[in-house]
DNA sequence: GCTAAAACATGCGTACGCGCAAAATTGCGT
DNA sequence: ACGCAATTTTGCGCGTACGCATGTTTTAGC
């Protein structure tokens, strides 16, 4: 009675998008991104190629989300883990670039990867815009009853920035009229700087209900 | 003493863009946007299938597109078109808001169709998402010399929260674990729910704006 | 334990997205 | 006016995305 709740058929779901996810990195290391086909991950992964489409919509999503895979959640988990002291935008901030800028395992190479291919940097950056669902439970939890519409609009942008500066990382290049320019700088500086002009909005939001609860409310 | 010389040749590509989002949106209102193909659109429009896919990268874009068209340069003009008092939140809530909820032209009904189509509606939605250029441009503009970052990522979380006010409007359903919930208000009335928490972040980058201040305080 | 319902995997067929290279069209210099 | 260079259009082909129908597995109900 320890592995009950999730039922047989969900594990298995999990283990073949867990398969897919690997197959697809794996192949695309070593041949690769634009060397690899759908079929060829369906058959590493012992699905039909029909079945690979089930489980993600390109072939670049089954890739990136190898090394993504439950980002969204973790930093959800870091924005509530935060001391409750702590600013609302420090705690963001400091959250998105933790889980951002810590590749930890053995993604590196495939960051590399994804960095040398445009059309894994656009699937990958856009990663980036879909932490909005986890990260808005996690400010209207952190704020106690923040306004709903509220955390959905400042955890969208937050993911928004993110990307951008994902994007201003990974491009080097293309900056043609209207783009961006400045790069030169580490990750988490500069998506520290494109947080940055966020941090009011967020701050401005979490005056609800300035409950303290344990220790002092003061910080810094 | 008419326009610009754009050159012959730019008026044809622009001739048959204009061609090809008439004829899409026409099929799709007599048809329906789901047994519209692309090569009945090339052909309404007199071009082959494949000049279709170097003009539009999907079927839904040249509908779409005929119903937002420049709305991205007409926001941007109305927010340096704002006069130079009134505050930078203001300014910007106010031309987006103003140039969202205009149908005005005769794309109601085209409005309607792409409400009723999930595809449709995605790609609609996106296209706020995309007004981030020319809006960072006026913001830097308005602003005299906001740092480049910072109008980027405001301008592009202008489009989100945008976005995210299209989404809430038209959805009115799948509001499954997570999603939004409560909508029921008008676009305009959404739309400034969802631009409002960003307009502390929009003020607080307006660096050097002596001017008048009133205690207007729109967020509780 | 058996049976019905639901969910999933798979094959097939259609349409789409786009890279590539040849053909057609336009811009410009002389 | 002519021809060359740049740009655009077009046909072709490959790979992808997905709806639909079917067989198979899992869950639910009795």
């Amino acid at each position: 009675m320890s592995t009950r709740r999730p039922g047989l058929r969900e594990r298995k779901k999990q283990a073949t998008r867990e398969a897919l996810r690997v197959a697809a990195l794996r192949l695309a290391l070593e041949q690769g991104p634009e060397n690899v086909r759908v079929d060829d991950i369906a058959e590493a992964a012992g699905v039909s190629p029909r079945t690979y489409n089930n489980y993600f919509s390109s072939r670049e999503q089954a890739i990136v989300a190898a090394v993504t895979a439950d980002r969204e959640s973790r930093i959800a988990a870091a924005v509530t883990a935060r001391p409750a002291g702590v600013r609302l935008s420090d705690a963001v901030i400091d959250a998105v670039v933790e889980q951002f800028t810590d590749p930890g395992d053995e993604a590196r190479d495939a960051l590399l990867m994804i960095t040398a291919s445009p059309a894994l940097r656009e699937t990958y950056a856009a990663t980036a815009g879909s932490l909005a669902g986890p990260l808005a439970e996690a400010l209207v939890e952190r704020t106690g009853g923040m306004d709903r519409l509220a955390a959905e609009v400042l955890a969208a942008c937050v993911g928004t920035a993110a990307k951008l500066a994902l994007q201003s990382w990974l491009s080097s290049a293309g900056a043609s009229a209207g783009g961006l320019v400045v790069l030169s700088g580490s990750l988490p500086d500069l998506m520290r700087a494109a947080l940055s002009p966020l941090a009011p909005a967020l701050d401005a939001a979490a005056p609800a209900s300035p409950v303290l609860e344990q220790s002092g409310d003061d910080q810094r």
